[in-house]
DNA sequence: CTTTAGTTACACAGACCTGTGTACTTAGGC
DNA sequence: GCCTAAGTACACAGGTCTGTGTAACTAAAG
C-alpha cells in the first residue's frame, strides 16, 4: 500500500529537477479526490493514505482542512493563456475544449460552483474565490469581444459566461457532451447578432 | 424551545381541514434546511429539533436519511402549470420569475444541481432525479417553441435550458439578479433568430 | 374502559472526522 | 560524527453523525 521508502522527494531545490515538493504532492492528491468525490466526502486521512504519508505530515504543511480546501481552490484558478489565434476562434474554441472535458469520465462540473454548493454557506471565503474565478473568465471574454469591435462587449461577455456555466451544470447532471455543442451554437448566434463575422 | 404539547396535529383525516400530516411537516422542514444549508450540512437531529419532534418520530416516517433526501428531491419536482398566456411570453417570463427568485436572500441555486454536487457520486439515484427534472423543463420549452412554429424546437429548447441553468449557477456564486436579465436578453436574441416575433 | 397507534425522552452503539501529542526514524549538511 | 529538518507510526481526545432500543405517555376509537 505505501511505498514511502522507495522514493524520497521533498528536499529543497536539488539542482536541475526539484521533482515535486511534498506540498505539491498533497495538493495534487487533494485536488483529485476533492474534485471527483466532493470536499465533504473526503477526509484528510483519505488524502494522506492515498499518498502514503502520515496524517501528521499533511498537517505540517497545512494548518487545517479549511486551509487545504482554500489552497485547492486557489490552485484551480488558472488564467487562460494568451493566444495568437483570432479572437472569435478563441471564443468558440472554449466550447470545443469544454466538449472534450465533458467527454472525460473524470469531469464533475465546475469545482468552484460545487464548492459553493457544498460549503458556501459556512465558509464565505469559498464564494469569494468562486466570484473571482467567474469574473476573470467573463473579463477574458470581454477583452476578446472588444478586440472584435463589439459594441456592448460587457453584456455579451456575461451572456457567453452564462452559456459556459449552463453547459457545465447540464453536463454535470446529464453527462452529455452535446451540451457543449448546443452552447457553441447559441454562442454563434449571439456573436453574429452582435455583428461579428464568423468563419465557416 | 419545543412546543409539542401546544399543538396536536398528526391525526388522520379530520373532516374538513386535515391541516398538515406529520410526514409533510417533516418534509417541509427538511426542504428548508437541506436547500438553504446543504444536505450534508444538516443532520436528522437538526431537522427533528427544528420541528420540535423526537428523532424517533422522524425515523418512523422515513426509514433513513437517504429516503428523506429522495423524498425532498421528489417534492421539489414540480411541473410548471399550463398557462393561457402566449408561448413567447411564457418563455421570457421564465427569466422574470428567475430574477425574482434571485432577489430573495433565500435563493441558493438549483436544488438538483446542488444535490448532485453534494452526493451525486455516492448516490446515483440523485442524479437520475436531477436528469428527470432538467429534461422536463427542456420539454416544456420545446412544447412552447413548437407552438410558435420554430423549426428546430428541440435544439433551441436545449439552448434556453442552458441559459436558465447558467444564470442559476452564476447567481449562486455572485448573488446578482442581473444574471437573469442577461439570460433573458440572450434568449430574446435566440428566439428572434429562430423567426419568433416578440412583443416590445 | 380498554385497546391501539403515534409520539416522546433518552440512552447508546458504531462509525467517521478533525486535530494534537509524542517518541522514533531517516537523510543531508557541516 | 553530529545536528537539524522532515517524515513516520500510533494513540487519542472530542466532536458529529446515522440509526436503534426501550419504556412511558397521550389521545382517539371501539
Amino acid at each position: 500500500m505505501q511505498l514511502s521508502s522507495k522514493e524520497h522527494l521533498g528536499r529543497r531545490m536539488a539542482s536541475p529537477p526539484p521533482k515535486q515538493t511534498m506540498k505539491e504532492r498533497i495538493l495534487e492528491t487533494a485536488d483529485k479526490l476533492f474534485y471527483l468525490q466532493g470536499i465533504r466526502a473526503i477526509g484528510v486521512d483519505t488524502i494522506a493514505a492515498e499518498i502514503g504519508i502520515s496524517k501528521r505530515t499533511l498537517y505540517n504543511h497545512f494548518p487545517s482542512k479549511d486551509a487545504l480546501i482554500a489552497a485547492y481552490l486557489e490552485r484551480r484558478f488558472v488564467q487562460p493563456r494568451p493566444s495568437d489565434k483570432p479572437p472569435a476562434e478563441q471564443i468558440l474554441g472554449t466550447f470545443d475544449s469544454l466538449e472534450r472535458r465533458f467527454a472525460s469520465k473524470d469531469f464533475r462540473g465546475c469545482p468552484f460552483v460545487n464548492a459553493v454548493a457544498e460549503i458556501g454557506v459556512e465558509d464565505p471565503s469559498v464564494r469569494k474565490t468562486a466570484v473571482k474565478f467567474k469574473e476573470s473568465r467573463r473579463l477574458w471574454f470581454r477583452d476578446l469581444l472588444t478586440q472584435l469591435g463589439v459594441a456592448d462587449a460587457d453584456a455579451l461577455a456575461t451572456q457567453l459566461a452564462l452559456l459556459v456555466d449552463g453547459s457545465i451544470a447540464q453536463d454535470l447532471v446529464r453527462h452529455d457532451p452535446a451540451m457543449a455543442r448546443a452552447a457553441k451554437e447559441a454562442a454563434r448566434v449571439l456573436l453574429q447578432n452582435a455583428g461579428v463575422k464568423l468563419p465557416a
